[in-house]
DNA sequence: TACCGAATGTTATAATATAACATTCGATTT
DNA sequence: AAATCGAATGTTATATTATAACATTCGGTA
């Protein structure tokens, strides 16, 4: 085994949050799927995916691309736009339409399509499949007439955990 | 009375929907509400909406300075970025995340926050307040304990003029 | 007149993303 | 084995989107 990608990662989500087991749910959920789809998890995507799934904050394709260097000496934009693109097709990540970044996604073959709750202070993401959102939206999308091809939904403000940190360290 | 700045725009909307209207109502809106609101909306402000209100297509910022140096022939990408973030500020036009661009608001001074629904064939915009999804995102947002700053719901897809105009011209 | 703040002008550059063509490599065919 | 093919990656260049930083203008007012 080589060392892991997450080596050296923020470990601000440690607390109350066994974040090994995301990343092996994530890793394991994505290979099955990629085996059963027929379509190649190859060494490059595993690791953007991993580099991804070090935490769960929206993260660039550049600092993505700083990152796996280390690992892939000849690694440029498109190496990483091109993991981001088949990671996106095959529902393995969220691409964050308004931070131009990209998260993992734990519910991956399952529905796709679901609520960001982004924080703007600790830049984490957490997904929400709200399904009374979602049938309250294809509601509303029945009566304007409108054929889906895709949905985003990103809400952005404070988490519950900084909420709670930020009034307990100044107030 | 100088030329308007939609005097050579695309007709493509022009059927059943008076634009004009639509035009004027905006940019009447919106120079009461900076006035009320004690804000400037100087010429080149005024400008850029305008523009923005030549259709309901989503507008791309460069494409917006290309389309303002004839009006303004030292515009620069600032001249425009300034422009559109005080528009935002002021709820005058909606950032369509998912897109890079900028759709003119007809809810100014109402609530802002509403569904886009985007249309991937003809780029225009729809806004629908869609209460039941609003009202069910702010349980959903509630129970998750999160302070909202902003959202954006966009749904792209087809919409319903041109899921018709395509049927009808190939099948 | 001197000063202030808001808006704009101006130059430069950062950050995000894609196009286009070359190469590699494993699988399949010949 | 040689030829071929398609998927993935390498590589170079450039397009697109956005901001930083400092200068200037200009109306209001101390």
């Amino acid at each position: 085994m080589t060392t892991p990608a997450h080596a050296n990662h923020d470990h601000s989500h440690s607390a109350g949050h066994d974040h090994e087991k995301c990343v092996s749910e994530a890793l394991g959920t994505a290979e099955q799927l990629c085996v059963v789809r027929g379509v190649q998890l190859t060494p490059i995507r595993h690791q953007v995916l991993e580099l991804i799934w070090d935490s769960h904050k929206a993260v660039k394709a550049y600092e993505l691309l700083d990152r796996i260097k280390p690992l892939q000496n000849a690694a440029k934009p498109a190496t990483i736009y091109r993991a981001l693109d088949f990671l996106i097709e095959q529902g393995l990540i969220h691409r964050v339409e308004s931070l131009n970044a990209f998260v993992g996604c734990s519910c991956s073959g399952h529905q796709h399509e679901q609520l960001l709750l982004i924080c703007n202070n600790c830049q984490e993401v957490e997904e929400r499949s709200a399904p009374e959102v979602m049938q309250a939206l294809s509601q509303e999308i029945k009566q304007a007439d409108f054929i889906v091809h895709s949905k985003a939904i990103e809400i952005h403000g404070i988490c519950a955990k900084c909420a709670q940190t930020m009034s307990g360290e100044q107030g």
